[in-house]
This record gives C-alpha cells, structure tokens and sequence, in this order.
DNA sequence: CTAGGGTTAG
C-alpha cells in the first residue's frame, strides 16, 4: 500500500488545483449552456479515487469512462489520464483526451503541454501542436515554465521546422540543460551538424556546468554528420576527462562516431577497453566495418558476437547485408538472406530493401526484382533502390517503367528518385522523354528545388539542348555553385568554351567560390574547344589563387588539353610528372591522344597500361580502349593485332557496344545501327546517303573490305551506311528546312563520317549535332566545334 | 503527473 502521508499530500495540492479551475469551468459553462447539469454527478472525492485507481493499475479505458462520466473540470485528473495514455503507448488518445479536457473546462497547464506536445510530435501533428502552443502562450505556461518551452522547442525540431524550434529557444525566459540539449539534438536530426557543433560549444559556455550524456551524444552524432573526426577527438576527450566513458551508450556512440568519420582503427581501440557492450555496441561495429569496406572483419565480428552470446537482431542483419554488398559473390548475402527468413524477420520494410539493396550490389538485378516482388510494404528508398538497380544494370526501360509506376503510388519522388532515374532519359538521349521528365518534376513540385533543377538542366545539356539548359538556369532563383557547374560544363560539352569561360567569369561576378568540380568544367571547356593557353592559366590559378590541388580529374582534363595542342612526347611528360598516379582517365587520354597524332607506338604503351591497370582492379569498363586501339590496329592492316585485341575482349567477357544512333523528328525517335534496313524509308534513306556521297566526293572504296573477323568490318565496309549517316540523312528528309539534325550516338564518332558530316553539313546548309558519349559535336558550315580532335 | 539519448537503406 502507499504511504498515507504522500496520498495526503497529493490530494491537498490537487484540491488546491481543482479550486482554481472550477472557477474558470463555471465561468465557461455560465457562458455556453443554459442545459442544467445533466445528470447527477459522483461526488468529486469519488471520482478522483476511481480515475486515479485505474489509471494506476494501467486501465486507460475505464478512467477515461469515469472521468468522462463525471465530467470533471480538474486539471489535475485530466493530467494523469492524459499521460497515462501516452505512456500507454496511445498518442493518438492522448490528444482526444486533451481535447476532452479543453471541452470540459478544465485549465491545462504545466504539467499537461510538455506531453501533449510529446504526443503531437509522436503523430507527427503538426497543427495540434501549434494550437498547443499558443494555448500554452495564452495561458501564460511558456512564459513561466521552463518544460513547456523544452518540449515545444524538440516538437518543432522533430518535425523539421528548425527556424521554430530556434523561435521558441531565443524567447525562453531561461534555460537549462535540457533546453540547451534539445536544441543541439534538434540541429542534428535535421542533419545540421555544424550548427549543432555551434550550439554545444555555446551551451558550454553558457550554462557553466559540465556536459551529461545526453548532450555528448547528441555531440557525437554532430561530429558523425559533418565527419569531424578532430572535434569528435575533442568530445572523446572531454568525456574522458569528466569520467563518462563508462556510460555503455556514450561508449557506443564514441565508438560509432570513429567508425563514421572512417578512423577503424580508434573505433576498434575503444570497443576492445569497453567494460561493458550491448547489442547495439556490436550492430555499430558490425555497421562500422561494412561502412569502412571491410566486408570480412564484419563478418568475422558478427560470429564473435554469437559466441559471446547476444541476441542477433534485425539491425544487426541489415548491417551484416551492407557487408555482404561489398563482397564479390552473392554467396554471402544469400546465407545471410536464408538466416533472415530461418530466423523470421520477414516481413520488415528496411531489411527488405537492404536485402534488394545487396543482390544489386552483387548483381543479382534478378533476384532484387524478387525481393521487391514480395514485399508487402514498400517505402520510397526501396523504390529508389529498385530503380538504382535497373540502372546498375543499364536497364534503362525498365528503370523509366518503374519510375512512371511509383508516380502512380501514394509515395513523393525525392531527390534521390530524380538523381537515379534522371541519367537514364540522358543516357537513353531521348529529348522528348527528358521534357516529359522536366514536366513530372515540375507538376510534383520541384520546379523550385535547385538540387532537382541542378539534375534537369544536366539532363538537357546531356541530350544536345543547352537552350532549354541555360534557359532553366537563368529561370532559378536559388543558383548554387552546382549549378553554375552544370552550366558551365553544358557549354564545354557543346564546345562552346568561350560562353563556358564568360559563365565563370558571371559566377565569380555573383560573388560565389568555385570549387574543385567548377575547374573540371572549366578546363574541360578549355581543353573541348582548343583554349590551350587559357586552360593552362586556369589550372595555374586554380592552385594559386583558390589554393586548391589538382585532383586526377583535372590532370585528366590537362591530359586532353596537352594531347589536342601539342606533341605526344609533352603529354608523356605531363602524365610522368603527375603527383598522382595515372587512371584509365588518363592513359584512355592519351590513347586518343595517340589516336589523333596517328602514333601507333605511344598509342599501344597508353594501351599497355590501360591492361595492366585493369590486372590489378576490376569492374571499369575499358571497352572503348579495345575498340579504339583494335581500330588503329585495322586502320594499320596489323590483323594478327586486331585479332589480339579480339581475343582478349572475349577472353574478359566484354562486347562491343553495337554502334547505335537515335535522331529525334516531331517527338518521335527513330533508332538505327550500321547497314540498318528495317526503317520504313530504308531504301530512300540509302539512296540519299549515296547521292550526299556523291555530292561530297566521299570514295566508297569496294577494296577496302576488311578481314571479315575484324572487329571493324561493319565498320570499315561502306562508311555511308553507318548509323550515324543513316540518322543524320533521315533527319535531313524528314525536317524542315534550316532547323537543326540532332542525333546522339552511343559510341565515339568514326573518322570518315566526321569528315562527311562536315561536308554534308556545308553541302546541305543544315546545323547537324551529334551527341557521342562524351561531347556534342556541332557541325555547320564545313566545320565542327571540336576541331577535329575528340 | 513534467522535457532530452546510441544502431537501420540512397
């Protein structure tokens, strides 16, 4: 039984609150009905006993009766039941019996906001909340309580609306621990992290008492988000220092901070010292070893966590599967999957798109589509997770399909929706798909979002329409340095370096700092459109003036640059001074290089470390290499070395990449390959490539056939029938005069049809684009922006 | 009767 003297006290203090509150119930009542009281009521002592009884032993449904029966106005009853279901587990509940409360004339106060608000953040109820507060504020209670302000300032916070949260915090009459907590946890669950480093080192300061747990956590997962790993040092050492570390979840967190900030090595030091570790100690090192790319460590910390005998979870198994993402085989991830299901974890929405998630990693597009088949729930990462693994894959239709299916779900595409499934409209070059695209974006609601509009002006200047890219661009009202970029970079793959250098110019106008991608823009203008000087001035600066080093981007771009401009031997030079180590970016570079100055010599050196590069890692698809050195080899009569070449590609499983070129008339695209014949006007389409042959002087020489083996037969046998003539002259038949032929190729454009194309493009009058994989080419007038190096 | 905490997929 309880003690009789704290009852007493108890029931004094409430008595004391029902007085008060009788008065404003009469007064509210005087004011709304004219009903007499309806019924007679139990005596007021009896109905404080019997809700209290009940609220005691967990009945939340028969105190609720009796309090409604007796339609009490005591705040103080209003108050246990209300938190009685919310500790119930019933926020939802507990919001009704709020406004029970409110109806019977009962005063809320302070011991009524700061759950109610916990509740409204619960539900995510953004509206009862604020009515709440200015309840509150009405009532005087923020003013005068510091819990209220507290628990309005986290229910701001967890709902996302930081500048309320911060409102709130500024107008607090004072503050405590908590309030100081509160506001750096709510910085750091709306991922702002160095605001939430700000406030802890302010708090500090401010309240002149030493951190508790608490806020080192909230810290801690600060230092996680920015990946500070020196002020995560710093907080590991304070809470040395002040005697915390034996706190198994500052332990956890501490350790966790390490893992994230990538420092293995410290994580593996404080997990070793702990006295003590809980499950989620062990999930954070299994999770840590997954995120720092050591697959076996996790594994083998996973069976010393069964040894020692901890519960596996489920987060423990969605850690294990990020593990098994990184291995090469699906061996791993599918035992972890049969464990999943022995154990019964199944259904579970994150284990499932984790376990989608892996089979794509490892290439199992097959058994992703399964996973995502059956589950019965599915959230939008595990759509974007679906549509991630079709592009994984380059199955762009099938990418696209699922993408106009999750438009039709009761789910908002996000900005990881768009970033996946945009590339696919680009990498496909469909212009007409991308407007569709641009017009579902801007109906869902992103026509605002810089990040999203930063996608679409990209996907614009990847199919050929700089236009429409800076015509968005110029439209933006929120233009960050992305943007500027992506602008930038639309000019120089359109060869129009000069306006990409004046963009550079506007941005630093605009008073925005470029950074490390801004120069890969700009040097790649530079190097497309033959700016050799002002691409050395640029890189020059780029280390002098923004103190910036070059990372093998640029010497990648420099390497283009130099191989455009200058002999072989200076690009050599270049690409052995490099402080860093060469990259297939690099030697392909130079393999073009090579290519264009026609030295078979430096070309099969670029070749040669290309291949062996290739030895020591795998998984980069070098296939355009094979294909241009297996090129030189044919246009050098050395068959036994395309037949090498040959061998080799079969011999790593690659294929060629069956030369294709799409045009666009009138919203239809029309697709063709080498020596197409399935086109409605095949034969008209032949037979004007031929006369346009004719009319250039181009020789369709019938001795140039070559070794039927060779992978360039198709293409060195009649150079009038490749893809891109046949899409270039259907474009020409079946447009206006004077507009534009824009074709995109999905491999680099051949020598002869460059030529030609130059030539029809005087002949005919007509501006002709053609997209390869890397930059557009403009031909007009005889002549193509890219000076006949690409 | 009063606020706040560590692990999960891009």
């Amino acid at each position: 039984m309880a003690t009789p003297l704290v009852l007493a006290s108890r029931g004094a203090h409430a008595a004391a609150a029902t007085t008060t509150s009788t008065c404003a119930s009469q007064h509210l009542a005087a004011a709304t009905s004219k009903e007499p009281p309806p019924r007679v009521r139990p005596k007021r002592g009896a109905t404080k006993s019997l809700v209290l009884s009940h609220a005691a032993a967990g009945r939340m449904d028969a105190a609720l009766e009796a309090l409604a029966a007796a339609g009490s106005c005591d705040a103080f009853l209003h108050n246990v039941v209300i938190r009685g279901l919310a500790d119930a587990g019933l926020p939802g509940a507990a919001l009704a019996a709020y406004r029970a409360m409110l109806a019977a004339g009962a005063r809320p106060g302070r011991f009524t906001f700061p759950v109610v608000l916990k509740c409204c953040a619960r539900l995510g109820a953004l509206e009862d909340g604020r009515a709440a507060h200015s309840a509150a504020i009405r009532l005087g209670v923020v003013a005068a309580d510091v819990y209220t302000g507290n628990s309005l300032l986290a229910f701001y916070a967890r709902l996302g609306m930081v500048g309320d949260a911060e409102r709130v915090f500024d107008g607090m009459p004072a503050r405590d621990i908590v309030t100081w907590n509160s506001m750096v946890d709510g910085y750091v669950s709306n991922g702002l992290g160095a605001l939430a480093l700000g406030c802890f080192r302010e708090m500090h300061e401010a309240l002149e008492v030493q951190h508790d747990c608490v806020g080192i956590i909230a810290a801690l997962a600060a230092c996680c988000l920015e990946s500070a790993l020196m002020q995560g040092r710093e907080v590991h050492a304070y809470v040395i220092r002040h005697g915390m570390e034996h706190d198994v979840k500052v332990g956890t967190s501490i350790l966790d901070m390490y893992c994230k900030c990538g420092d293995i090595a410290s994580a593996e030091g404080v997990f070793a010292t702990m006295p003590l570790r809980t499950v989620v100690t062990w999930n954070c090192m299994i999770g840590g070893y997954a995120l720092n790319e050591r697959p076996e460590e996790a594994f083998d910390c996973f069976v010393q966590m069964k040894e020692e005998g901890h519960q596996v979870e489920v987060v423990t198994a969605i850690n294990l599967l990020a593990a098994c993402a990184q291995t090469e085989s699906s061996l791993y991830g599918r035992s972890v999957h049969g464990y999943i299901t022995r154990r019964q974890f199944l259904p579970h929405v994150v284990l499932e798109t984790a376990l989608l998630e892996m089979y794509s990693k490892v290439g199992k597009v097959k058994s992703s589509e399964k996973v995502f088949g059956q589950m019965t729930t599915k959230t939008l990462v595990s759509w974007n997770n679906m549509i991630a693994a079709y592009m994984y894959k380059e199955m762009y239709i099938e990418a696209i399909t699922l993408f106009l299916e999750l438009l039709n779900q009761p789910l908002y595409p996000d900005y990881f929706t768009m970033s996946a499934v945009v590339p696919a409209f680009v990498l496909l070059g469909l212009l007409r798909q991308c407007r569709q695209m641009h017009g579902y974006i801007v109906r869902l609601g992103y026509g605002e979002s810089t990040l999203i509009m930063n996608a679409v002006m990209h996907m614009y200047a990847r199919c050929g329409d700089v236009l429409s890219s800076r015509e968005i661009f110029d439209k933006m009202a929120g233009k960050d340095v992305i943007s500027w970029n992506t602008m930038i970079m639309g000019y120089a793959i359109h060869g129009q370096g000069r306006t990409a250098l004046e963009m550079f110019s506007e941005m630093r106008c605009n008073g925005l700092q470029p950074n490390e991608s801004t120069f890969v823009s700009v040097l790649t203008a530079c190097s497309v459109s033959g700016l050799t000087d002002e691409g050395w001035t640029q890189f020059n600066s780029m280390q002098r003036d923004y103190g910036m080093i070059p990372q093998i981007e640029h010497y990648g771009c420099m390497t283009d640059l130099l191989g455009r401009a200058g002999d072989l031997r200076e690009v050599m030079q270049f690409i052995e001074k490099m402080p860093i180590d060469p990259t297939f970016r690099v030697w392909g570079s130079l393999l073009t290089a090579s290519r264009n100055r026609n030295d078979m010599d430096i070309a099969e050196y670029a070749a040669e470390r290309i291949f062996q590069l290739e030895h020591d890692q795998l998984e980069h698809d070098n296939t355009g290499c094979y294909v241009l050195i297996s090129s030189m080899y044919a246009d050098a009569g050395r068959w036994n070395d395309v037949e090498r070449i040959r061998s080799l590609m079969e011999e790593k499983g690659l294929r060629r990449t069956e030369p294709t070129s799409i045009v666009e008339l009138h919203g239809i695209s029309c697709s063709f390959v080498n020596g197409d014949t399935t086109h409605p006007q095949s034969k008209m389409i032949q037979e004007v490539s031929n006369f346009l042959s004719g009319k250039i002087g181009e020789m369709v020489d019938p001795t140039n056939q070559s070794d039927p083996t060779s992978l360039e037969s198709r293409r060195t046998t009649e150079p009038n029938k490749h893809s891109v003539r046949l899409a270039v002259v259907f474009g020409l038949i079946s447009s206006e005069a004077r507009t534009p032929i824009l074709v995109k190729k999905n491999v680099r454009i051949c020598n002869d049809c460059h030529h030609a194309l130059k030539l029809i493009s005087k002949y005919s009058g007509r501006r002709i684009v053609v997209g390869d994989t890397n930059i557009y080419h403009q031909f007009s007038d005889g002549s193509c922006c890219c000076g006949d190096y690409w």
